[in-house]
Formats: C-alpha cells, sequence, structure tokens
DNA sequence: TATTAATCGAGACGGTACGTCCGGTCTTAAA
DNA sequence: TTTAAGACCGGACGTACCGTCTCGATTAATA
C-alpha cells in the first residue's frame, strides 16, 4: 500500500518551480505589499499549482520569508564588521549603512512586512534569528569582544546587553518613527554607546 | 439637498454600540489571538449589526487598536514619573516594571499584535503615537530635563536620542528575542543608559 | 398613554410626499426594472424618508403597483367598447390594439414584470383586478351580451367562459412567447372566436 | 495557456453536488416559497459550498427552474396524448388532468413562482419552451394535425394559433383567477374549442 | 528501455469571511 | 404629528481565498 500525504521526497522536487514560486512571491510582495498577497496568485504568476506550494510550504508567510532569504543570504553571508582598531569608526561603518537602508522608503514597505511576520509568527522568527539576524550579532559581538581585550571596553560588559543598546535604538526610532532617521543620527549615537561601553 | 453615501453624522452615534464593539473586540482578541478574530464575530459578539462596525471603523485593526486604546488610555493618562532626584532609582522604577510587562506571555499575544498593527498601518502608528507613545515619551523626556538641568546628564544631550536609548534596547530584545527580559536586565541598562547619558 | 404603531391618519396625509414616492417609483421602475428597484432608491430619489413609505405602503410591489395604476387608470376609466352591431368588427377593434400594445417593446418590461407581481401576490391580484382588469372583462362581458342578445352568439353561452376565449390565447403567446404577435394574428383570433361562440 | 477567470470545464463537474444542490432546491422552494429562498439556504441543506452553486448557475431562479425541470423532464418526456378518433374525448383527457393540476393550491406556489421567472427572464423562457412547452405543444399540434387529415378539423387550420386556443384561456383563468377551474369548466371549453376549429 | 510511482499544472470542491446592499424599525430635529 | 434624514440590527448577497481533493500529463528513478 502506498504512503498516503506523507512529507514529499526533495529529491524529485522541481528546481525550476521552485524558483518560480520565489520569484513570483518576492514581485507580489513588492507590489501588492504583503497584507494582499494571496497564494493563489503566487501560484498564478509562477505558472504553478497551488498545490505544488502547499507541499513545499506551511504558510504564506513561509514562502515570502523564504524568498526574502532567498535574497538576502549571499550579501548577509558574506558580511563581516571591519576590525580597524578604531571601535569609533568601525560603528560609524556598522550603523550608518543601517541607517541609510532604513531610511530607504523602497525598504520601508518589504522591510515592515517582514518584521510583522517575523514578530506574530515563532516559527518565522526562530528561523530569521538562526539565518539572517544571529550571524550578525554573532559578528557584532565578535567585534565588540576585539575592543574588549583592546582594553576599549569595560570588561565586565555584558556583550549581549551591548548589542541591544547597539541595534535597539535605531530599530525603535524606525518601527515607531520617533524622530528622523539619517547620518548624523548614526553618529551621535556611537557617540552615545562609546560612553555606555567604555569602561 | 442630501449628501449621497458621505462620512456618518457622529453626533447620531450609539453609544451603547460603540462600547459593545470595543468590549466584543478586546475580549475576542484575548480569546482567539488577533489573526484568528474576524468583524463578523466581533459583531455578532456585540450584538451589532456589521454595517455599524463598517461605518465608523475602516478596518479590523482599527477596531481592536481602538480597543486596546481605551483599555490603556486611563492607566497611561495617570502616567507621571517619578522624580526623587535620584535618577537612576527613577529610571529603574520606569525600566523594571516595563521588562516585567514584556515578560509576562499574557501580554506577549495582544502586544505583538498590536505592534504588527502598529508598524504596517501608517494611520495606526500615528495614532499611537498621538494617544500613548506620544504621552510616554513627554514625561520621560521632562524627567531627562529635570536630570539635565540638575547636572546630571550633558548638557548638550539630545533628548529624543537618549528616550531611544532609553526604551529602544528593551524594546528590541521583546521583538527579537535576543536574550533573556528579567529585572537583572533592567538594572544593567540602567547602569549602561547613566555611563551614556551623563556629563 | 399614546397609541404606538397604529394604523396612520390619512387625512394628515402628504399628498405632495405621496405623489414624489409614486412618480419616483414609476421612473424607477422604468429605468431599472422591477427586480433591480428598492424602496431606499425609490425615497432617495422622491426625497422622502424611508418611513414615509413604510407607513403608507405595505411592500415594494404595492408601491410600484399603485404607480402602475394611477398611470393607468385614467384610461382604463374611459375605456368602452364600440357597438356597432358587427360583432367581428368590434372584437378587431379590441384585439387589434390589445395586440399592438402587447407587441410593443416598450411595454414588455414593465408589462411582464407588473404580471409576475400580480401573479406572485394574491393582494395585488385581488386589487388589480378591482381596478383594472374587472372593468375591462365587464365591458367585454356587456359587449358579448348585447350581440347575445342580438342573437349574434349562442343563448347558453357561459360568458365569463368567453372572456377566457377572448384574452386567453393572446395571453398566452404573449408570456411564453408561442408566436408572433401582429393584426394578422388578431384577425385570425376573432374568426376563431366567432366559430366557436355563435349559435 | 491557462484562460483566467473564465467558463469552468464541465467534465469535472461533480454529479453529487449537482444532484443534492437540485433536491435542495425543490424541497426548499416548496417549503418556504420561492421568494424566501435563499442561495446560502440552497448551499447549506446541500452540504455544498456557495461557489459551488455560482460556478454552474447565474442566479437563483436558473437553480429552482433547473430543478423544476429536472423533476418534470422525465414525466413529461413520455407525454403523448391519446388518438383515440374521438377529438373531442382526447381534448378533455387533455384539459381536464390539465385543470385539476392548477386547481391543486399545492402545485399554486411553486407553479406560480416558476412561471413568474419563467416570464421575467428570457434565458429560462428559452430554456422552458426547448424542454417542457415545446414538447408538449408538439404532441398536441400532432394530435391536431391528425384530426386535420381526419377531416375533423378545417383544412386551412393554423395550428399554432389552435394551440393558443386550447392552452391560453386555462392559463388566463389561472392566472388571473378570473373564475373557478373544474372539470366541468374544462369541458365546456373542449366544445367550444371543437366549435372554433371545426371546418 | 520499459515500468512505475511521485510530482506537476490545473482547477473543482466545502468552507469562512469579506465588504456591500437593502429590508424594516427606531430615533431625532424641523416644520 | 408627520416628515426627512439616517443610524440601527439583521441577513443575504456575490466574491475572494483558504487548504484539500481529484484529475490526466509529465518526469525521474527503478527494474
Amino acid at each position: 500500500m502506498a504512503r498516503t500525504s506523507s512529507t514529499p521526497d526533495p529529491a524529485r522536487r522541481n528546481e525550476r518551480s521552485r524558483q518560480a514560486i520565489l520569484t513570483a512571491a518576492a514581485e507580489l510582495a513588492t507590489e501588492l505589499g504583503y497584507a494582499k498577497l494571496t497564494i493563489e496568485a503566487i501560484a498564478a504568476r509562477a505558472g504553478v499549482g497551488k498545490q505544488t506550494i502547499y507541499r513545499w510550504w506551511p504558510s504564506k508567510g513561509a514562502v515570502v520569508f523564504d524568498a526574502f532569504l532567498a535574497a538576502n543570504e549571499n550579501e548577509a553571508g558574506g558580511l563581516d564588521l571591519p576590525d580597524t582598531g578604531d571601535l569609533a569608526a568601525d560603528l560609524r561603518a556598522l550603523l550608518r549603512p543601517a541607517a541609510e537602508q532604513l531610511a530607504d522608503p523602497a525598504f520601508e514597505r518589504v522591510g515592515r512586512a517582514i518584521s510583522a511576520e517575523i514578530q506574530l509568527d515563532p516559527t518565522l522568527l526562530r528561523e530569521y534569528r538562526a539565518r539572517l539576524l544571529g550571524p550578525l550579532l554573532e559578528v557584532t559581538r565578535d567585534r565588540l569582544r576585539s575592543a574588549q581585550r583592546a582594553g576599549q571596553l569595560a570588561e565586565d560588559l555584558d556583550l549581549d546587553l551591548a548589542v541591544d543598546l547597539v541595534y535597539g535604538p535605531l530599530h525603535y526610532r524606525w518601527l515607531l518613527g520617533t524622530g528622523p532617521i539619517d547620518q548624523a543620527y548614526a553618529d551621535a549615537m556611537v557617540e552615545a554607546l562609546l560612553r555606555a561601553l567604555r569602561p
């Protein structure tokens, strides 16, 4: 007797369809926004049966998120913070581009959609932490640890708290719109951070 | 001459229905969670026609959000930070309860839902800032300004940035789950903040 | 204690509104067809509150029907069949215009709508018989009775059955579209009728 | 290439659902009457999604009408008028049961509803003529033609007009209630018909 | 190389909720 | 008191998608 409705065999998966689905999802997400996006539309755009989507992804969020990851993982994969020895400069080199991206209106929609999705679905949050956020925080902690060893930071500094301090305020301002986000803000933030973290 | 299909007259609004809708929305939001909540269910629970909801609110998000505001505004209205002169103690008195609320699993579901709703709908964000966030930031800035005048903080401190520093890291950790949220974290954060903000 | 929701006092009725309602109903019936007609639309067009319609008419059908009657009663009131002594000629003078009206596409829509309404609502049927159909059948029977007295028709002829024979076939052909309706048909029908009714 | 939002494929139609819908429609039509019948109720009773009804029928009228046709087509399929050579007897055998059915209160409600629906919707009228009325008129004409050949009817008789004479008066009396419908009426009508149609 | 089993595109299906429309009732202010 | 205006509860409308379920028709691994 054949197994019914079991997990499918990844070996037989149609790579062509997988790509078409991710592409369609990405396109539609930017065109319509996440909320107005539907599985049916993705299937239609990708020229794919709905079942092919449901076979490989558990939810709309998972598809879109996968598309987002596929687009960002490459770039994120190669992320490495500079370590010039000048902590202030290095932090500026980190926060300035971050501020720039957050201030970009094109990033606005998809960024907020993904962010909302992540904070509502624990599964997606876990995956986001594993594949994107985690590595970023890792290298950030590494850089701070390096500064710590160099005596630029307090010896007993809690690096997890430090990382929250680095990214939290910027993230807060972006999500809640408490003020403008620009280079000056990034620079001022770096100064405040250094005061907070120094020995 | 009669206007056709125009905005309704608030003077003729049925207060009884308005209350019933907000109450039903609040109840259902906690029972089912925001995502599973439907306008139809709210209308049924409130003993109200669907049209009466659509007449006064543009979306499900707006209703739930209004219910949330109605529930929190009172308490928020009376918010005043202590000003004992001891800034460290006052900040702890601010951040400890905040951490406690964020760590409360009961707050988790509705909090994240509202947060996601806010960051996706600019209208709701604006209203949130006007009615809840704004006043909170205001009193926070006031307290910091008071400390500034007392010479406890840098004279040239940017209070908006300072506020981001106060609330941002905690918010970040809560949304992205980068670490545990407890009293120790709140206290450590206060110490770091004082270092960052001191003259 | 005042009587609540009792029958209204016709003496205080606003004639201006009554006219406006009937006119609006007639206009909208021809513009939209009976099925798409709504009480709300009539009230809006007439510049009248919905309640004013519900106060004086029990249903949409009643309003439209009343409008139809108001428009046709005058003309129907003055109906009198010719009695030239030549029964064949007089029947032709009766059926030819009838055929012409039924064949008129402009009459098609409203005619069928009224007809359908009548056959579905016993109340309307009763009123239709009382105010329009009754008088018509009456004068028809009168003319046949006159011919009967003149020896042109069978003495024992059942006049009610005779009237069915006069109007029934034409009506049948019109409603079910079993064939073309024109002057030739009317004339042929008259010939057949005479054979059927003669002594 | 896929056609978008086009007509569905009848080959994939679920016969089980089709039957359930027609049955539910027939039941509800007799229970509630046509006017109080809703698509939602049909779908619920049939255990079917609303969309499945809308996919295959354009309107409530079409469904009910289809149910009516499905119920009556069998019986109508086997209809054959007797041809005993005695035209009077054969016509009585035709009109007496017809009168009986029309006089049956149980037939009243659904009969009038279908009749009204037919006369308002040209599409339904066409289908009614094709599937029920047409065959009936056909066999009627055949019987009359047979009598014509036997010299019992006028040679130049217009059979279409003759058929209107046979069915029209009865139909007229039924729809407009111009008099009682019973066996005596049917018999008297047959006598009048024979006079009208004889050579 | 033929067989066989899974995936695929397609789309009908039972459902749920949507947002709109309108029925019929009730309330209010003006006439 | 009636009226115009229109908010109200209720409920059906017709639509959009959901996630499941057949259907052949590929298509890729096995025999």
